[in-house]
DNA sequence: ATTTAGCACTCTAAGAACGAGAGTGCTAAA
DNA sequence: TTTAGCACTCTCGTTCTTAGAGTGCTAAAT
């Protein structure tokens, strides 16, 4: 049975009254607040087919309905009203991108925040994956007599830094042709690409300087491999979660932040459900990782030029404001990749 | 009244207890548990004194008694077992401190993490204040055609890299002679000591760099201010505090973790609790700000030739594990300074 | 053939009543 | 001074009850 344009009504009825009250809906609260022209009894009647259909469940007999994950699914496909961001919501966004930022890093740790905060669900970061990763610039400087700073940007223009300790045999030239050596090498490789192998070329190219490339060589792969940008960032409002009526039981709150402690499974997460380029909306069921099953996911993957920069999730309850969520994910991908655009 | 020392006996003998169990001791426990070999009758007299005194007290009529934070205080002030750390806490925090870490903004987050998670409580780190950290190092380096990085070292290790973009008419020698300026009229100023006036002198200094100046002198007044070193660090394993029965209660789980994000309160906290070189405790309604009444504060202020390079804080339920906090707080803040110092 | 009014039925959530259990304070005996 | 004994208090979990919301079905109305 195909759906008629009444049952279709009532089903967003249904949902939006869900998601607004987290309340089970009754035929006798669509009929009064939704003015369709119909009375109670045939919603009753159109609900049950509804339920038939998998689009409704009922938590109990004598309750209302509830939407189930495929009715979520409909609604996110067909019914969600496209929701305008008011005029707060835009200031707020604009103000961030407003700063002059230069780093992504800090850029993205600046998006999530606002993401969080407005739509007061749990928001997670993850940097450009290693594979697309490229070595941009590698530089040591000397700090003083016997310390130093390794740095490494990439062409994302994320920064990484270590201290590192300097033999006394080596001086500021010596320092010099390392970094140039260094960046003849590497620059242009991607992480992964950077092995024990090219490594070893590079040391025999200068044997003089053994001791200090060890040093080196040994931060960039313990480092690089398993940088900031490869560990999700997690900005949980954690006391406005807990508003939400789906975390009121504390045993459902503590699995819920364990989750998010499980930073191996995230990323899993995250990974499965987004799609290059693309907003996404996984509704619990549809997610394969069982533990996020009563979850929803709505991610949006930052792509610029093919490459891909990361990737912005949120993470809340099935009940989610997906229409709010999605316009702001919207809107601030649109932002970022205005703004990174002019820094790569 | 002075305690004598049967009421002292008791007295640890129910906070021992309380702390282990959080349930109120009554005589009868204490009889069969602690066998002081007196009649729970006797007991109870004692325990009625021990509460006139305003050690205990006892949640309604008929129930045991537990602490009051008079009690705690008696408790931590004399009472508290040195509790020696095992094996796997040693090695835990052998683990960390063997790794070979440069940098103090790094080390301390390990830190942090490894405390959070041997006590189970949350963890809360203040880097070195404003007032006494020095720079040490400012450099630029030139990353591609229009691009620079920004450097500064400080005298505690902290690097804060930010990345410029450079005039066309600056090429690599100008920008190494800016380095050096930067370098000879900055370096070993306290960050509060760098003001415009000094800014306005290089300025004169080298008019002709006019332009990249004014970016570099912009990004250091406003990093150096606000830097991450004067934000706290909190590591919070959520889904572990919500395992006290203190925070079974989700109203109370989200009071507390509402006072978490409130970064200025936090600050405030730490900074009236510690002591320079000290291990502090500040025990629920001892803490000037009404809101952490009812949670008690540990904290170990890192203290290197006079110089205060941070806090660490433990905060948690009054009902804390004291003497396993503090043994742990101490065992940790050695290793830090120990490591440090030859850092520095 | 649909729609709707009416009604019996179901289930929950909230409150009332109750008893068990833990603990107390007091009294009087040891 | 200590302790046994006992009456008393308060909480907590259980059971019972009831009000209310919502349903599904039937039969009448459109």
């Amino acid at each position: 049975m195909m759906l008629d344009e009444r049952k279709i009504k009532i089903l967003a009825a249904v949902i939006n009254d869900y998601i607004a009250t987290a309340e089970p809906i009754g035929s006798r609260t669509i009929a009064r607040k939704y003015r369709i022209g119909i009375s109670p009894a045939t919603i009753r009647n159109e609900m049950a087919d509804l339920e038939e259909l998998g689009y409704l469940s009922q938590p109990h007999t004598s309750a209302g309905r509830v939407p189930s994950h495929k009715g979520y699914r409909f609604y996110v496909d067909f019914l969600m009203p496209v929701k305008r961001l008011d005029e707060r919501d835009h200031t707020l966004i604009h103000r961030i991108f407003n700063r002059r930022i230069n780093e992504l890093e800090q850029l993205v740790k600046e998006a999530a925040r606002v993401i969080s905060k407005l739509t007061s669900y749990t928001t997670i970061t993850m940097g450009p994956q290693l594979e697309t990763s490229r070595l941009k610039h590698i530089h040591v400087n000397r700090i003083d007599e016997n310390r130093g700073l390794l740095l490494t940007v990439t062409n994302y223009g994320t920064v990484g830094h270590h201290i590192i300790d300097i033999p006394q045999n080596i001086n500021d030239s010596d320092l010099l042709r390392i970094s140039n050596i260094l960046n003849s090498n590497l620059a242009g490789k991607t992480l992964s690409e950077i092995t024990n192998d090219i490594m070893d070329a590079i040391k025999d190219e200068m044997i003089e300087y053994d001791e200090i490339l060890n040093i080196l060589l040994e931060i960039l792969l313990e480092n690089l491999g398993d940088s900031q940008d490869n560990t999700p960032v997690i900005s949980t409002g954690s006391s406005k979660m807990l508003d939400y009526p789906e975390f009121q039981d504390v045993e459902k709150a503590k699995n819920f932040f364990s989750l998010l402690e499980q930073h191996e499974l995230i990323i899993k997460a995250l990974k499965s459900s987004s799609k290059p380029n693309a907003i996404t909306v996984t509704i619990g069921n549809e997610n394969p990782l069982t533990e996020l099953q009563d979850l929803s996911i709505v991610t949006s993957s930052i792509f610029i030029d093919g490459k891909d920069l990361g990737v912005f999730g949120i993470m809340g309850p099935t009940r989610m404001e997906y229409s709010r969520v999605i316009s702001i994910l919207e809107q601030v991908t649109d932002y970022l990749i205005k703004t990174v655009s002019t820094m790569l």
